[in-house]
DNA sequence: AAAAGCCCCTGGATGC
DNA sequence: TGCATCCAGGGGCTTT
């Protein structure tokens, strides 16, 4: 579900909830992904610092260490002073004196696990290998083309593999495509560096926007808060498998790419 | 080193 | 209505 827009969202609707609460208790539901890697009890009494974001994960600082949250494909999180009693999907109940940070997800793909600190090789483990955030000043144009040059691969599955750029999924990565005016499945070494610099500022931009939209709301998405995202609304051709493209009317196709589907359209957008 | 496939898991939509 | 099949916002791991 959940890419980088998502993620953001969801941070920004509990941040600052949560910041300097104290930990009175961590109940886990059914296994996710991975274990936490700690005994939840040693959490108690712990401040909760800040809440940052890396690519799609969701870092937690406490006072002392850190957890990494992330969302998988279907997780959503809530905060509430309150929350009801737990569902069979809700796997993570993180209980503050502000509040209760919980991780409803039926897939389980996501994961809550702990670290002692962002260097840390747990945490490398998961950040290490980690692109450049699309979002922040950090988002240099002469290393996303150098990013590109060295990379055979079709340009939808690079940019989905995170190693360049972080934070853009299935949806994202379909319609920064659609704004640049590149075929999906163009191999990312040929791009040009004027096309280069359309997809660059076509990742910020979607990005960006969708953040402002309050992310997608496909099927079940939700901030903290349980209020929906409406970017998909605005979606050029993700999920619209031939209906008429919205610049020139051809119908938009859609194949399969690392068995992921991937919609363009095959006339706004060149090899 | 990089690319391509394979899974993890549940639920909803579709088809026979 | 019932059951099988396919598909879904991710990504680490294994195999080529």
């Amino acid at each position: 579900m959940p890419e980088l827009p998502e993620v953001e969202v969801t941070r920004r609707s509990f941040a600052d909830r949560i910041q300097g609460a104290q930990i009175l208790s961590l109940r886990l539901g059914k296994p996710l992904r991975w274990p936490l890697g700690l005994d939840p009890e040693a959490l108690r009494g712990r401040r909760v610092v800040a809440v940052r974001r890396r690519g799609k994960y969701l870092l937690i600082d406490l006072d002392p260490g850190l957890l990494l949250l992330h969302l998988g494909m279907s997780g959503s999180v809530s905060f509430a002073v309150q929350q009801p009693a737990a569902g069979v999907h809700d796997h993570v109940d993180l209980v503050t004196d502000q509040g209760t940070l919980r991780l409803n997800d039926p897939r389980r793909f996501g994961a809550l696990v702990w670290a002692a600190s962002e260097a840390a090789p747990e945490a490398q483990k998961l950040l290490g290998h980690l692109g450049m955030e699309p979002l922040s000043d950090g988002f240099d144009f002469a290393a996303f083309v150098q990013g590109l040059k060295k990379r055979q691969a079709p340009i939808k599955q690079v940019l989905l593999a995170g190693e360049v750029v972080v934070g853009v999924g299935n949806i994202y990565a379909s319609e920064a495509l659609f704004l640049a005016g590149i075929r999906p499945t163009t191999r990312a070494s040929k791009i040009s560096k004027p096309r280069a610099a359309k997809l660059y500022a076509a990742v910020r931009d979607v990005l960006a926007r969708a953040v402002e939209k309050g992310g997608s709301t496909l099927k079940d998405f939700s901030n903290a808060y349980g209020e929906s995202g409406y970017f998909q609304l605005e979606a050029n051709v993700y999920g619209r498998e031939g209906e008429p493209c919205r610049v020139c009317s051809t119908p938009i196709k859609m194949i399969r790419q690392g068995q992921r589907a991937t919609f363009y359209c095959p006339v706004c957008q060149k090899p």
